[in-house]
DNA sequence: TGAGTTTTAACACGATCGTTCTAAAATACG
DNA sequence: CGTATTTTAGAACGATCGTGTTAAAACTCA
């Protein structure tokens, strides 16, 4: 049918996905509103409507791209070292870049947790998924770590996985609310001491 | 000037802030209408106005209720136990009501933490100064837990107040989005565990 | 160049938001 | 009993919500 072609966009997807991101990032889903995105994207509604959907599916975008951006590359980065060098590192970089925000804008998964996910049952996979990913993360390093010794075997991989998993989350909340170093040094450095092989520990 | 008295409330103002908080605490601050509260109270706007004030000041005085009837009894009953069973109990007790909870509410102060208090300096205040309460709270058993023997010294209270707030916030958040008992005890165990007395722990 | 297609811009839609207004109903005091 | 005072009930306010419409602008291909 169509054989002529039509008129290009004079946006860049990825820079108004970045920018939908800190709208979304900074308040949220639903105290968010179109107008926001609009004059922050600097591309009208009807732009918006077209090329992303409605409010929600380009909410969905925003996160995918979030995850993909901050969440994915930070446990590759981390897979690729020693276990528990992985895991402390992963808890070290959060914890950077929680005090470096001024905003405190925290997690947008763990944001999305709290905001969206409890009453959109596609949000709270979405969300759970990412978290069953870092969870994944932690375990793959536990496992590791337990097995050349460097990670204790008094409590099984999956627990403590669980606890590591828990502690981030915990990590994300106060750094919006109390943004304190030493609180937030504080929360994560008994995690890290926890994994240390005790007594009991030894090898096979 | 006036001498004439007036006409006296139809409701009970308690039951009217409880059924408040079940909104709020269900659908956070800006998710839920005045509206949705007019139905679930069951009385007029006009009559909330008049008695609560505006939405915002709805809110404040339902979530006080919430702290002061859900989390300050917590405290009481937790504080008169021995400093690691009162901690034990705590967290046994959170656990058991999120799971029993079949709409995974989570926590309303955590909820606010993250809804309504990173733009609110108000409310910021105002949850802050609840998670410092739970935190005090811990601090006190820590301490009293190193001072008889039964919690480690291989870290300082403070420390360790700290890593249990944290925890907490996280097992709130996973209450909600992944409310699965293995994971949730899982987060709570290892936190436990490490609160052991230690070889290098010894009476003073 | 002209036909075809999509993006843009601006305006406007109905719905819902928090809040207020108007009056009627209900009580305590003189 | 009458008057002052407050609480009710319900409609209605302007503002904003997410979304759709209309028509002009911009571009590719035949």
């Amino acid at each position: 049918m169509g054989d002529g072609m039509a008129r290009p966009r004079e946006f860049d997807e990825e820079a108004v996905l970045d920018a939908a991101i800190q709208c979304f990032w900074n308040r949220g889903f639903e105290a968010t509103s179109v107008r926001d995105l609009v004059e922050k994207t600097g591309l009208t509604s009807a732009s918006l409507y077209n090329a992303f959907g409605d409010k929600r599916a380009f909410f969905q975008k925003a996160l995918d791209r979030y995850v993909e951006g901050s969440i994915v590359g930070r446990i590759e980065r981390c897979e690729a070292m020693p276990p528990r060098d992985g895991i402390a590192a992963f808890f070290a970089e959060v914890l950077a870049r929680s005090l470096a925000d001024p905003q405190h804008k925290g997690c947008m998964v763990v944001n999305a947790a709290l905001d969206v996910a409890p009453h959109d049952a596609e949000f709270r996979e979405v969300v759970a998924g990412v978290l069953a990913r870092i969870e994944a993360f932690f375990l793959d390093r536990v496992e590791a770590g337990q097995a050349d010794g460097t990670i204790t075997r008094s409590q099984s991989a999956e627990t403590l996985a669980h606890h590591l998993l828990g502690v981030l989350m915990g990590l994300r909340v106060l750094a919006r609310v109390r943004p304190e170093p030493r609180l937030l040094e504080g929360v994560i450095a008994p995690a890290l001491a926890l994994l240390s092989p005790t007594q009991g520990d030894q090898a096979l």
